[in-house]
DNA sequence: AAGGATACCTGAATGC
DNA sequence: TGCATTCAGGTATCCT
């Protein structure tokens, strides 16, 4: 669940609480997520905190980059005096540090970011900042919402693909940042069966779909992400979009628009909820 | 070439 | 009740 919305929030909070602060340790508590020399990162500052789609990028003052992605269960938090008196949520986090806890940033001014990972899916590696978007992961990835994918842009790609329209959307070489509760939503609030060729769909539809992309994503921002599964904010705070998810989520529950039940099945190997009566 | 299945990992939910 | 199996999702990789 951490799609482009819960990408963005982090991004946000870094730029805010971690940028213009100096690396001055790096504790690795287990190995597999952090890939380069604790030498290449240690007394630079971090300036910078840039996201593409689902990916993180710290830029360093020293023409190193820290290349992160938090895959499902990674979290960011920030400590320090001021932030300290913040209660992390229990639920999702705990104690820190905790079992989960793979690296601790410590930083100037008694500051520590943290990452966390239930299940170690996600990596931080040190990257000379001008080869960053030259890894494959930044390299091949779509245009994304907000930012250069157009409507233009988005009606020529659907109407040439015959992709199942969900699978598509979540595809990130398609498309950047749109996981599976967003493609879910999207589909939902367009009417349009996630099964569907994606060339299949009427100019109507591909207009509807793309604007609903960015509403459901909207909706995500005001509510500060979807913490579903372990998404969390840098302070350790948790979202709210999963109470107001459209159908994600809501098996067996009754469609918020016609009242039927909401069916579930497995569309490329991706959970995916469904009304028959609205999606069509 | 493109799309499907599988691996990665672990807590929670489900099944018998 | 309790143990075992399944499930969840983002991406890389293997396979067809």
């Amino acid at each position: 669940m951490p799609e482009l919305p819960e990408v963005e929030t982090i991004r946000r909070g870094l730029e805010k609480y971690v940028v213009g602060h100096k690396i001055l340790d790096l504790a690795i508590l287990h190995t597999g997520i952090f890939e380069g020399e604790k030498e290449q990162i240690i007394g630079s500052q971090i300036i910078k905190a840039r996201r593409y789609a689902k990916g993180l990028i710290l830029d360093l003052d020293n023409s190193f980059s820290l290349a992160i992605h938090i895959k499902l269960t990674g979290q960011l938090i920030y400590r320090d005096a001021a932030t300290e008196k913040i209660e992390v949520s229990k639920d999702k986090v705990g104690t820190i540090p905790n079992a989960f806890t793979h690296l601790i940033f410590y930083l100037d001014q008694e500051a520590m970011l943290y990452y966390n990972d239930q299940r170690r899916f996600g990596w931080i590696r040190v990257v000379p900042t001008n080869e960053v978007l030259e890894m494959k992961f930044f390299k091949t990835l779509g245009p994304e919402p907000f930012k250069d994918l157009t409507l233009d842009i988005f009606q020529k790609i659907v109407s040439g693909s015959p992709t199942k329209i969900k699978p598509f959307l979540m595809d990130q070489e398609k498309i950047g940042g749109i996981g599976n509760i967003y493609a879910n939503d999207a589909l939902f609030r367009s009417g349009i069966d996630p099964r569907r060729p994606a060339k299949s769909l009427n100019s109507g539809e591909i207009n509807l779909l793309y604007e609903s992309v960015i509403k459901v994503m909207e909706k995500s921002f005001e509510e500060g992400g979807a913490s579903e599964l372990s998404f969390i904010n840098v302070l350790g705070q948790e979202g709210g979009y999963q109470r107001h998810a459209l159908i994600y989520g809501r098996r067996r529950e009754p469609c918020i628009k016609c009242g039927g039940v909401i069916e579930f099945f497995k569309l490329a190997g991706r959970g995916t909820y469904f009304c028959k009566n609205c999606q069509k």
